[in-house]
RNA sequence: GUGGGUGUAGCUCAGGUGGUUAGAGCGUUGGAUUGUGGCUCCAAAGGCCGAGGGUUCGAAUCCCUCCACCCACCCCA
């Protein structure tokens, strides 16, 4: 059983047919992004890992302990990337894009690398889709892009989905807000748990956010950060909640929102699910207001969302949403005796060129095991070359579901196929 | 990174206190008269019992170490 190689730990394998999912969930984003308008942007899997350890923050987990990081044989460190925003970003710096009022508008599908501990839901090479908005300061854009975000799980069905909206503040706010809280914190810090004592250093906007119910109470009349915003954070955040009201996304404000990466400003936003177990995230995102200006480019802001392609085959299998589109209608060339072999093959090769989906037996086996094997293809007609028909120019065609079989000259054989693949797939549709 | 659980055919699982040729269902393949599928019946193939060590006359079963997966924490997608 295992004598071989395995997927390396964290990473595994998409067989069909899951495979066929993969591709339908891709293919809606990719639909829905057509509608919004965001066009596709491939960026390379590994970049300069500067490029994360500034954009991301020295600070994050991500950054300190979950990169693969690795020295190219030009002595480059580089890394494999842990997230999809900065280098988006970083792309867009380097082609020079942008200007005065001009909107970026990108999607993009791709994998991610962190080395962090598997568990259901949660990988070292994990796929993420998203988009990135760069250019727009206003709140319209953030609406839409959450908006783009709910539209996509509406239509993959992935049930129900708690929207977690929070703003956390930017440079004018954020830096006084924390050091008030550091403050606050500070005389009563040694009855808090480890992992909060911790985060008073690294960010502690996340103690807020502690799951132990000591640290709970500690914390419970602190004022969160709703309450310490600047006016242009405060104008910022009564717009989103209008335009999100405007375009019906439902929401709830949760003031301990707070995301993984330091390049976040204002607005943070997570899409949860109660059906997949303790990696109930299913996307996330938020504005990043400083990060072009950061990673080279003039200051420009910018929103977006990374959605795990994962988690929503995940949430989606638990709703019963996860049904794979069915295949086309395919027909199953069939032959009996070897002088009909060329004669399969070249009737097969015309279906296919027709633009007809097509199979075969390949392994010389008896006609009752082709037609066997036909059927558990699921295909729905059945073409038999042998001796017989040959010598009268013609062939066998079987309705695999009626099981009605006639005797068709070859030269009408693909016609015949046509108009019966058409005949039943008006019927499928009613 | 921390704590706990699991690991027997492709899949889902049986295999009291260690004892000869390790089982079932599903799936796969073949057969049930010469060239005809689905249903049924019959049969076969397929496992170094996750890997490697150890204890023992003897290990799927006991011990150790790895590996992988699962659950929670942590973190996040």
């Amino acid at each position: 059983m295992s004598s071989g190689f395995l997927a390396p730990r964290g990473t595994r394998d998409v067989l069909p047919p899951e495979s066929a999912l993969w591709q339908r969930l891709e293919s809606v984003f990719r639909d829905l992004c057509a509608r919004f308008r965001y066009e596709e942007i491939r960026t390379p899997v590994f970049e300069d890992t500067r490029l994360f350890s500034r954009g991301i923050g020295d600070s994050t987990d991500i950054v300190n302990k979950e990169m693969y990081t690795f020295t190219d044989r030009g002595g480059r460190s580089l890394t494999l990337r842990p997230e999809g925003t900065a280098s988006v970003v970083r792309a867009y710096v380097q082609a020079k894009l942008g200007g005065p009022n001009h909107l970026s508008k990108f999607f993009y599908v791709c994998s991610i690398f962190r080395y962090e501990r598997p568990q259901q839901g949660r990988y070292r090479q994990s796929h993420q889709l998203g988009v990135e908005a760069i250019g727009s300061p206003g709140p319209d854009i953030d609406a839409e892009v959450i908006g783009l975000n709910a539209a996509l799980y509406a239509e993959l069905g992935v049930g129900e989905l708690a929207v977690h909206l929070n703003t956390i503040g930017c440079q004018e706010c954020r830096p006084a807000y924390r050091d008030r809280l550091r403050h606050q914190l500070r005389s009563r810090l040694d009855e808090f748990c480890p992992d909060c004592q911790r985060r008073f250093e690294t960010n502690p906007l996340r103690i807020l956010d502690c799951k132990v119910p000591r640290c709970g109470e500690l914390s419970a009349d602190i004022p969160s950060i709703l309450d310490a915003l600047c006016p242009a954070c405060v104008a910022h955040w009564d717009g989103l909640r209008r335009a999100l009201d405007a375009i019906d996304v439902g929401y709830q404000v949760d003031p301990k929102l707070v995301r993984g990466l330091d390049y976040y400003t204002r607005t943070a936003f997570e899409f949860k699910s109660n059906a997949i177990g303790s990696q109930d995230s299913l996307s996330g995102g938020g504005r990043y207001d400083g990060l072009v200006e950061l990673c080279g480019g003039r200051p420009t802001p910018g929103i977006g969302f990374a959605a795990g392609i994962e988690r929503a085959l995940m949430a989606m299998e638990r709703a019963g949403a996860a049904v794979a589109k069915g295949t086309r209608p395919s027909v199953f060339v069939a032959r009996a005796g070897e002088a009909a072999r060329s004669a399969a093959l070249r009737l097969m090769h015309e279906l296919r060129e027709a633009g007809i989906a097509a199979d075969t037996d390949y392994f010389d086996r008896g006609l009752k095991a082709q037609l066997r094997s036909a059927d558990s293809t699921g295909a729905w007609l059945a073409l038999i070359v042998g001796d017989e028909e040959m010598a009268e120019g013609a062939v066998a065609l079987r309705d695999l579901v009626s099981g009605e079989q006639v005797r068709v000259p070859r030269a009408q054989a693909l016609d015949r196929v046509r108009s019966l693949l058409a005949a039943r797939n008006g019927a499928n549709r009613s």
